[in-house]
DNA sequence: GGCCACTGATTGACATGTCAATTAGTAGCT
DNA sequence: AGCTACTAATTGACATGTCAATCAGTGGCC
């Protein structure tokens, strides 16, 4: 009497094969074109795309410089992958850190001439890539409807609610 | 009178700003998708995706056990990404390697028992996710709108030909 | 002034990737 | 058998990320 109508097994709903299907194709999609431009931006300015997004963070910065937490919220790092990922630029000349004036904890990272000029070089072709690669593809409708899914799923992630930087919410990572 | 409609300036067409968006959009998702499902089986299971993928392809191969450069093959991955991979997975008794009988260079991958559960235990929960950020969150058409976005896009990508393995072509890695 | 909790940034240890050798074995030829 | 070219897999050096200390300086507060 209770209960006899059999439900089809469900371990509480796993995705289908058709589902899972374009799970993995939305998802190495994604991958491949980020790998795509990461190769190209590597391989026509010798930058990589972390190096691209501190340069361009601090190429819009007022006077070209930024604390370092400051520009770690803006591009979404965590301070210690920008710590290491500053000093290997360091090296390479594309920044400079100074000590800050109104801190002395602080440091100022601050765009070189190098930097700036290794930026500014790279910047006409990788947009061009982004064009070709992903805009061009599209309709209209197809690029809204992309710009649109993301704004759905990212929905449903921030529901969920993991954040990398707890106290910096929407921040966005330019590209 | 050769020529002579001005056309505005273009650096040869530079996305605009709301593309510009919609690109960050699409890409930022995609990897905070990926990283909060990397996080789950992580916190899961102790594994983390590519140990995921790994074991999904001998979980399914034929006596559970797989030549090395076929896996590579397999799940796209580098070789030597594969082989410093599997050293870390053998020392946590995940695979196992043993010498290949019809060729002394090769060697097989065998899936252990105690990678096998590790498999087991995760790939419920992994599936539940992936419904849960993925497949839940959309509309049975948004679904199939992003399923035919990676297809167009993937095929830009393609025509444009990059390949991390010029000899594998479209084998996908399994999620 | 001296104490203490907090914050900014760096550091070290370690996981994971890439690329360029290196090692070992197979296979075709003579 | 002896050469040579090719293939399987691993290795080493190094780039990049994460996480958990650590170090130095700031700012109340007594």
């Amino acid at each position: 009497m209770t209960q006899n109508t059999p439900r089809p097994r469900r371990t509480r709903q796993l995705p289908t094969t058709e589902q899972l299907r374009i799970w993995r194709d939305f998802i190495e999609t994604a991958d491949a074109l980020r790998a795509e431009l990461t190769a190209r931006l590597q391989s026509e300015s010798s930058l990589s795309s972390g190096d691209y997004a501190v340069l361009l963070a601090l190429s819009e910065a007022e006077g070209q410089r930024m604390r370092s937490s400051e520009l770690a919220a803006h591009i979404d790092w965590e301070r210690s992958r920008l710590s290491h990922h500053l000093g290997r630029m360091e090296r390479r000349e594309l920044i400079r850190r100074e000590e800050c004036a109104a801190d002395s904890r602080g440091a100022e990272i601050v765009l070189t001439p190098t930097g700036l000029q290794a930026f500014r070089a790279s910047t006409v072709p990788h947009l061009r890539a982004i064009r070709e690669l992903f805009v061009d593809p599209l309709t209209e409708q197809e690029l809204i409807a992309a710009g649109d899914l993301a704004t759905t799923l990212r929905a449903q992630l921030g529901t969920v609610g993991r954040r990398r930087n707890p106290t910096t919410p929407p921040t966005t990572t330019r590209t």
